[in-house]
DNA sequence: GTCAACCATCTTGTATACAAGAATATGACT
DNA sequence: AGTCATATTCTTGTATACAAGATGGTTGAC
């Protein structure tokens, strides 16, 4: 048990707001939360505080904090923005990347065909976040780094999602083989094109995101 | 006078660390904020958490929160990821961009030579502000461009900076046009090269700012 | 004389008490 | 009976009191 709870609150929120246990507009009851952490209402407010700033709620002054769930049209709009940091990361690491970094892409690369062989989704899913935040990194640029993965968990449980439909593992990981082949290269046009794609939502995915999000 | 104490304090904290009242390092005392405010430890020390949470301060647990004024190495990796976005705004407004976009774009341009051939600095300064943030509304989606407005607002006492020394203001301004005819064009890959171009600092600019960054 | 341990003090983190504004329910008047 | 005004109650925002951990100085022992 670390010092502070608020940290503890507010992972366990946003964890609770990821897994959709609150739908859109519902209001966080300051006093109902504290009750049920057992704590009193000083860092449930703190942990309610980082849940607007992460966005994932807005405070109403007078009124409370609500969560606020994105739809259809902003969840597009986060891939697309995704889509493009990971296109200038690509873009970056392809003059950037050490050898070492193109190694553990490389592996992580392996990973993900793998656990392909095994049918293995919760492992595709790990060595795919791995092999993405690899190429992060190979940006050479902590700020866009800490950016992509803050964005990248913000996603986290919309591309779990995604991973569910056939045959999207194995075109995924075609599109694998594309990006390492131009950061091999050096090609950062080819690498930020290949990243982009990979990312975007559209066309069947889309549909697919949709209906998910349905239920 | 607003209901909420904690919303003006973080506006005024935010505002002297972009000043450059405090030092980096230097520890934000709860106490003496509050004293210095006239309200008690509570509000401050929601504001302090929100400075933490827009990376302008850090927070070791049981010691307080210090100001983090980023150094040159981060300065330089926030002024690329903000190259990287408006590129990607640019990419997406050279498609998406309506009729009045384009216009007020123009007339945002047409104001920033007014206040080159005033030679005021100042104006240019809001102008220039305008003709990005016309860009990041022209890329179509919000979530984007909340995105580049915040590390915007965020780099703003740096870019004010720049524009001081001679020849900057002119050659932004033909810079500008040729953002402007790229994205009137429907030129993509134009308008993102130009917008790149534009916002990283390299070479003597880059030189500028450490020499800046020293007083 | 130096190093270590302990104590005092200060600061953060948390709980509780208090103030103020908003929503709702109730009652009176048309 | 319906609507408007008022009062009550509930919730947020703020202040203060309390607990726990960290820092620094002082003192004692080697």
């Amino acid at each position: 048990m670390k010092s502070n709870h608020a940290d503890q609150i507010s992972e366990s929120l946003e964890q609770l707001v990821f897994k959709g246990e609150y739908e859109d507009g519902q209001r966080l009851d300051e006093i109902k939360l504290a009750a049920h952490y057992g704590v009193s209402r000083t860092p449930v407010r703190e942990a309610l505080q980082r849940l607007v700033m992460s966005g994932m709620a807005v405070q109403i002054p007078r009124r409370g904090v609500f969560v606020r769930q994105p739809g259809p049209v902003e969840l597009l709009e986060m891939f697309e923005t995704m889509a493009e940091l990971e296109a200038a990361c690509g873009r970056l690491a392809a003059a950037r990347m050490p050898d070492e970094g193109l190694e553990r892409l490389a592996q992580a690369n392996q990973g993900c065909k793998d656990a392909v062989a095994r049918e293995d989704a919760a492992g595709y899913y790990l060595e795919n976040e791995a092999f993405h935040q690899e190429i992060y990194r190979g940006a050479g640029n902590s700020f866009l780094q800490n950016e992509a993965l803050r964005l990248q968990n913000r996603l986290k449980p919309y591309r779990r999602v995604q991973l569910r439909f056939r045959g999207r593992m194995a075109q995924s990981l075609a599109e694998h083989e594309a990006i390492v082949a131009a950061l091999r290269a050096g090609d950062a046009q080819g690498a930020a094109q290949a990243l982009r794609g990979h990312v975007t939502v559209q066309g069947e995915r889309f549909q697919q995101l949709m209906a998910s999000l349905k239920k």
